[in-house]
DNA sequence: CGCCAAACTTACTTATAAGTAAGTAACTTT
DNA sequence: AAAGTTACTTACTTATAAGTAAGTTTGGCG
């Protein structure tokens, strides 16, 4: 083969992303990564022995783009609005342009059917994505730039369960659901 | 046999219902409705011919339980606040005590996947929800019960997308979730 | 009583899923 | 140049999925 083969296991990682992101652990197969990219199924094996590990892989690196990309804000401080936008249009992006939801929706919609690592890796998400939040609200707050009157755990919550249900609704309903949420959670936050 | 017959497609139907709404079109299998109920999966295929008719029933059924519970408040008006409440219970109650999430949830993820006559009934309900949701939204302003700045269909989609997610964050995070997510929609409609 | 239709069961087909074992080509190291 | 390692392919197994065709039981009706 020509092709550059140092790059498959991050090809594989990028379509797995796309596919679980976008129809959820039942709703793709082994063959859905390998026939596009022309590859065999057991290629994937030899980089992922399942597709708990597989599926598992990609929630972590999910959770590593999100600890990169925060990591700074928790560190050192900023604009709690800033970052807030950052994360609306970084949801946005997914929703509209990558057709994707955030792993979570995926994993508690059929979480009764997967494996103990998916459902391990998800959760760490769950607590890593809150206290981000919850975290950003605080701040908000304090900073003066936000306004809410409840616990800013709750707020954070709140926020996300919103933003989750947007990418559900604007599949069946259209894109322009997506923006009159995040409207509103900017709305409710006094912005 | 025994047992009642005439009652078996209900009670498939029943079996379904929280089987599509606890874990997806694609996480549940024939032998998961039958096994338990001591028949054998072509008796399912005789009520409904294929996975595509039994799911869509299971929606078509869905609507017709809303039709029925909002019927009379859409027709002689009535209190918003205590519509919102009702419906709230209604949520609460699928997710902590039937383990089950709105099935606009469990299309949405796994739309690419689905079959065109189950995508068509779930746009309906989305279509009947967000009528319904909004209406209360309208009827609560003018009675002063809620209060709100945007239209009243963003209202309602902000509500119901809290709602949906509240379901997939309680799954992974503890029941709690809900209970707040509900109070901060309270909150936000300034009850 | 005999017939018929409804409500199944038995037995099967076809397709597709995840996963594995053994072989091979190419690059790396000694 | 030989040996080993990486990154695959080929060919296979096993399990499970949806769906079907044909036969069987049951209750109601003339």
């Amino acid at each position: 083969m020509s092709v550059p083969r140092t790059s498959t296991r991050e090809h594989i990682l990028k379509r797995a992303t796309m596919l679980f992101q976008g129809r959820g652990y039942n709703g793709f197969s082994f063959k859905d990564i390998s026939a596009p990219m022309g590859i065999r199924n057991a290629a994937i094996h030899y980089h992922f022995p399942t597709k708990s590990d597989l599926c598992s892989a990609v929630i972590a690196r999910y959770r590593d783009l999100l600890k990169s990309e925060t990591g700074d804000f928790m560190k050192h401080g900023g604009s709690a609005k800033s970052q807030l936008d950052a994360y609306l249009a970084f949801i946005r992006h997914e929703i509209l342009d990558a057709h994707c939801m955030c792993p979570l929706t995926n994993v508690a919609v059929a979480l009764d059917t997967l494996p103990g690592e998916v459902r391990a890796q998800a959760t760490m998400l769950s607590h890593d994505l809150l206290a981000y939040l919850t975290r950003v609200m605080e701040l908000g707050r304090e900073q003066g730039e936000f306004q809410f009157n409840c616990a800013a755990e709750q707020k954070a919550l709140s926020v996300k369960a919103a933003l989750q249900g947007a990418g559900q609704l604007a599949r069946l309903m259209g894109p322009q659901v997506v923006d009159q949420v995040i409207d509103q959670i900017r709305c409710d936050l006094g912005l």
